[in-house]
DNA sequence: GCGACCGGTCG
DNA sequence: TCGACCGGTCG
């Protein structure tokens, strides 16, 4: 491409204009002259025309003597990898850097897997239900990476990527649309993931419909709580002859300033006695060009760093029953320490987990005080 | 640019590849091959020669007799403008759609300078400031037109253009940006615009630093209340020989449920007698080629449709004293109805307004209490 | 590094 | 229609 660009430059040139004045023939801010010049930036087809025009000039003379050279050219994706050694090099836009995640001992031969299960849903129009059988294979295929990096390195920037969607839906803004299916897929992630073993142990978790989910939440009398549309995933347990409520489960990939929302319903249902747990991936990086996902959590009491608010809420203050992330790199409670609610890591290898235990735990001593 | 897709299209035949099986060889949704050569997206050049050489060609070998015709070319902009009679057309992509909304006599000219001001001030790395210079700089030229449908169809698509942005920010996310330097230029929209008027009549609002934030909420007794980082607009009252908060203002440029992370430091205000304001752009349309922005609080109480949750937090709940709409197309409390907390609407033509009004009442009731 | 900002999406 | 989903940004 190197002569293309020189070719652009050529032009720029000959109509005697500065970079400053391209610029402003062209209504762009400073430096995107220079930068399309420098092969910096990849410029669609329209673009190109449109600058050669307003050289005084056209596209063919432009592509004069044009010559492809050996450039490895690929079409622009959201998401690419590369294999190197046993281990997956995955690359995706994150701030102003191209970042790149090593996933080891994975080939690029199971990410296309991972990739055409979400390709293939999302092909005929299941955004959550792609979502979740991408996540689910990826973990079932790579039980030693941390699922949330899966979430929020693979399946996320996967999702994001324009052609991993029917050409139909062009223009969607699919960051914006990951939000909401992945946030939904995430709840429904949850229920695939552990109904099966639930069952066995007489409960499970549902996502009920609008009538059903009135029903369920008036049993543990927080209907019309603030909130309450957002009770999503609610933990029902077995009874000889039915089934009882026994808790609302809050789902969230991320919490930033959002885990205030669930509060209100969260502390009525905790008040009285119901099961009020958050369940996160706890996804959260600093752009850089090796992001590592440390989540939001932060480090423990007792070390000499200070504590986080989002921390406090749950250790000191209880806003939820517990918490429970699968990212390997939040710090849980410390065994030792006192906390009025505790943080805990999980991940997806098996269902028999802590998080079913307490769910175990809180309905056992539900029936206790009925 | 006719010719060019034609020639596209002859390559993947010569190649002996269906539509699918191009797709398949990309690894690319169903759609995208079809719509690639019918002109209906925009490749960018580095995508077209990764498509041509996976059918064993090259680029000087689609441009063959490359001609550009008549097809108006023009750089590809997110926001975008043409005038039709004496009013602009305005459009940037929503959802699906290319939207099209129209400010009446406006012209390009104006929009031009109006848009030069966020260039200006972005070419020298002040997001903040930018936004709060285009705005105003938009709502001192069109006082006709709804200052919400100003924020939301022109400053924050005008924001979002990569091209407005010095090439060096290349990369960013400006619809996430956008978010961030938005929200904060809304708060400084509102002391640029009210603090001169508020002076003469004794008062100020301010963003103060941490630490005098510290003590201005310290003085009302809401040190390290949840939620109260959030608190970034204070007003203050002056008195003789100093001054005294007696209020936070909630901002917000729409609400969605994030409207509840506010509350428990609003209530906290509320109780202790502070005023507690939400001002709000309101904005909010469904995507649309011809969107309109209803706001997000729908009809009043007393009609025949139901009224909206976030209306109720106002109007039954009185989870913010007061919320104040720049959205023209808000609808207002009725002057009939009781309510608890009253939703007003308000324009920037005059500091002098009910918001004004509803500040110096709150800061009186305060110098009677104390 | 920590924190709050907000709006397209789609059931 | 109305509602909750969430993450890049940058002081």
């Amino acid at each position: 491409m190197r002569k293309l660009f020189a070719q652009l430059r050529q032009l720029r040139e000959d109509a005697g204009l500065s970079y400053a004045e391209a610029e402003e023939l062209l209504v762009v801010g400073p430096g995107w002259v220079r930068r399309l010049e420098a092969g910096e930036i990849e410029p669609s087809l329209n673009t190109l025309a449109a600058v050669v025009s307003a050289y005084g000039s056209d596209l063919p003379t432009l592509f004069e003597g044009f010559e492809l050279g050996d450039d490895n050219i690929t079409i622009d994706r959201h998401l690419s990898a590369v294999e190197v050694g046993s281990n997956l090099h995955l690359t995706f836009p994150m701030g102003a850097h191209r970042a790149e995640v090593v996933f080891e001992d994975a080939s690029v031969e199971d990410l296309n897997d991972v990739v055409r299960a979400l390709r293939d849903e999302l092909a005929v129009g299941r955004k959550r239900e792609a979502v979740v059988a991408c996540f689910l294979e990826a973990v079932r295929r790579w039980p030693h990476i941390n699922p949330s990096d899966i979430w929020y390195f693979l399946v996320s920037h996967a999702y994001q990527d324009n052609f991993n969607h029917p050409a139909s839906q062009d223009g969607r803004d699919w960051g914006q649309s990951w939000r909401r299916a992945g946030g939904w897929g995430l709840e429904a992630v949850l229920l695939q993931h552990y109904n099966p073993y639930l069952r066995t142990i007489g409960m499970h978790l549902e996502m009920p419909e609008p009538d059903r989910k009135r029903d369920l939440l008036s049993q543990m009398g927080v209907v019309d709580v603030a909130g309450s549309d957002k009770a999503d995933v609610i933990a029902v347990g077995h009874l000889r002859n039915r089934h009882e409520a026994f808790g609302v489960i809050h789902v969230k990939a991320s919490f930033a300033e959002r885990r205030t929302d669930d509060v209100p319903l969260s502390q009525q249902l905790i008040a009285r006695g119901y099961a009020s747990p958050l369940v996160t991936m706890d996804c959260k990086a600093t752009p850089s060009p090796n992001p590592l996902n440390r989540g939001e959590l932060g480090p423990a009491q007792g070390g000499d760093e200070r504590v986080s608010a989002k921390r406090l809420d749950i250790e000191r203050d209880r806003k939820f029953d517990a918490c429970f992330s699968y990212n390997t790199n939040t710090i849980s409670t410390p065994e030792g320490q006192r906390a009025s609610a505790r943080i805990h890591v999980c991940d997806f290898s098996d269902p028999d987990d802590v998080f079913s235990a307490y769910l175990l735990r809180k309905w056992r001593d539900r029936q206790g005080l009925t």
